[in-house]
DNA sequence: TAAAAATACTCCATAGGTATTTTAT
DNA sequence: ATAAAATACCTATGGAGTATTTTTA
């Protein structure tokens, strides 16, 4: 009978209806993937997929399984999850993705903390952009992830975790921000750095500084807050820094950093879980603990007034 | 996470609680057992089954995960039926258990007709005594089964198929029966021979027998039909046959072959199933060709007065 | 002809088997 | 001492990968 690998390649490619694809949702290679739904195939001894040159689609055959087979695969993952849940809190593993806006200022806190407190839990740690995680979330390849809000799933459940402040970052000799101070319509969009497509904190940067005039906009899209703060330093424009990444990287650059003069713009961060997940509990406990790793990384008023000079 | 397999053999170990028979069970070694079962602690990271010199039992991890397992199986034994009933009757494989003392004599004559009326059917066939039959049959390991009836289990579908009867078999030389004859009361039970423990016939043949006087029984065991009749026609005593039977066996034998005086004992042939088997259509087809097969193997009352001389 | 799936092949990890040891009563 | 499970060790197979061919719109 199938095993469940091939249940899930099944799955894959009844999913995108292309071998390619289901392949790399799958993780493994084109052939890989072929020869186990030619398996299958030969195993029920009927087609599954009807294949044509621009197309793949489920076989009448392929249609009475599939309902079956992500049945038996959500039994699979409850299984898991059931398996995960030792006795007490966060004794098992967990597989955590976070976005590459937070993942290198909270990690670092994050984890000391986690290995205190729950010395027996085994943490797997991914980076993406949010809509790589919310797949890997999805697909059962992640357990957890924390992203900036909002996301929308009707298959996902989100707590959100903590507040996060967006700061302006210049260079060092850019008076600008002194003379006048910045607000959220005065910005100079035209001197705007960004992350590259993909990233959220890019499209809530735009939000924030009144992205009407967005046809001003430097084509060119930092790979991530290091080199986009390396950017700055070097006085090729000025960007939004969000205030967890500042002490990590206002310490060995000639940035300025302020706050914006009008309001607080900022990001809500939260943790996300699959929505059938049974391990409630262990998301709470470690959404206290992410939210206490935020906290550390708050800048006193003291701190900003150095970083504003 | 847990493969199919590893699956089955934690069902196996949490039905029989020792890894021998549960090795068994799943038709592999007890080492391969053992290893599958340590893979499956290994990936949760706790013991699932407590061990002692005397007792297995499941940990409290592993009755959590049991009941889950269970499910996952039948659902994927459920599958595996949606799979097998292709369109059309009889167009998928069929594993079909028999008992010794019909096999030999229905295969021939039934796998003929099955092959001509339904030319995509795969067969595979098992020969084994009852209990052995329904507990594969229980397993998945196989579809159906043909064995006497009565057979009562909540978990299976009987239905009746034919009724096979009992006659007499003696050597040729042997004048008793023809002097007076036999009815179910005056059978010298003293001479007659039986099947070895097991088969259902045994247990048949004594209930017809008036096996009141069972402590004159001979107490040897034949391993089959055939070597039954041999001994027969060796003149080492007398035996019941089954009606199917005699055609193959009394061709080339040295016996006389005569019905009970008084009544007509009998035995009744069924075809059984897993209640929730999908494939009842399939099934009913089949018992139709097992019915016309059996027909085929009735004597006539001309072939019967050969026999009798 | 170009994209997609199938095929060919090689390699390695996994599961299986047999023989043997360890363990607990 | 004995029965049961674990371990050691070898083998075979299944599934993976890369490279390539076949197919068809």
């Amino acid at each position: 009978m199938f095993t469940v690998r091939q249940m899930r390649y099944f799955d894959a490619l009844a999913t995108t209806l292309h071998f390619r694809k289901a392949a790399e949702m799958a993780h493994v290679s084109q052939p890989a993937l072929s020869a186990q739904i030619a398996e299958m195939e030969e195993i029920v001894g009927a087609q599954l997929f009807e294949r044509t040159r621009k197309s793949v689609v489920l076989s009448e055959m392929g249609q009475r399984l599939l309902p079956r087979i992500r049945s038996i695969l959500r039994e699979i993952r409850s299984l898991e999850e059931i398996a995960a849940q030792k006795r007490g809190l966060l004794q098992a593993r967990i597989r955590l993705g976070i976005i590459p806006t937070i993942a290198p200022y909270l990690v670092p806190v994050l984890i000391p903390i986690l290995r205190e407190r729950y010395p027996a839990l085994k943490t797997e740690l991914k980076e993406a952009v949010t809509s790589k995680l919310i797949e890997d979330l999805r697909s059962g390849e992640l357990d957890a992830i924390v992203a900036a809000l909002p996301i929308e799933d009707d298959m996902l459940t989100v707590e959100p975790v903590f507040h996060d402040r967006f700061l302006i970052a210049t260079s060092a000799n850019d008076n600008d921000v002194l003379s006048s101070p910045m607000t959220q319509d005065n910005v100079a969009v035209e001197r705007l750095l960004l992350l590259e497509e993909g990233h959220c904190l890019r499209d809530q940067a735009l939000a924030v500084c009144s992205a009407t005039r967005q046809r001003q906009l430097i084509n060119y899209g930092a790979t991530s807050m290091a080199t986009l703060l390396q950017m700055v330093s070097h006085g090729m424009g000025l960007t939004l820094i969000p205030e967890i990444a500042v002490r990590a990287e206002a310490g060995h650059t000639k940035m300025r950093i302020v706050p914006f003069a009008d309001g607080e713009p900022r990001r809500e961060i939260g943790l996300i879980w699959r929505r059938q997940s049974e391990r409630r509990e262990d998301f709470h406990a470690l959404a206290r603990c992410i939210a206490e790793s935020a906290e550390t990384l708050r800048l006193s008023s003291e701190e900003l007034s150095v970083l504003a000079q």
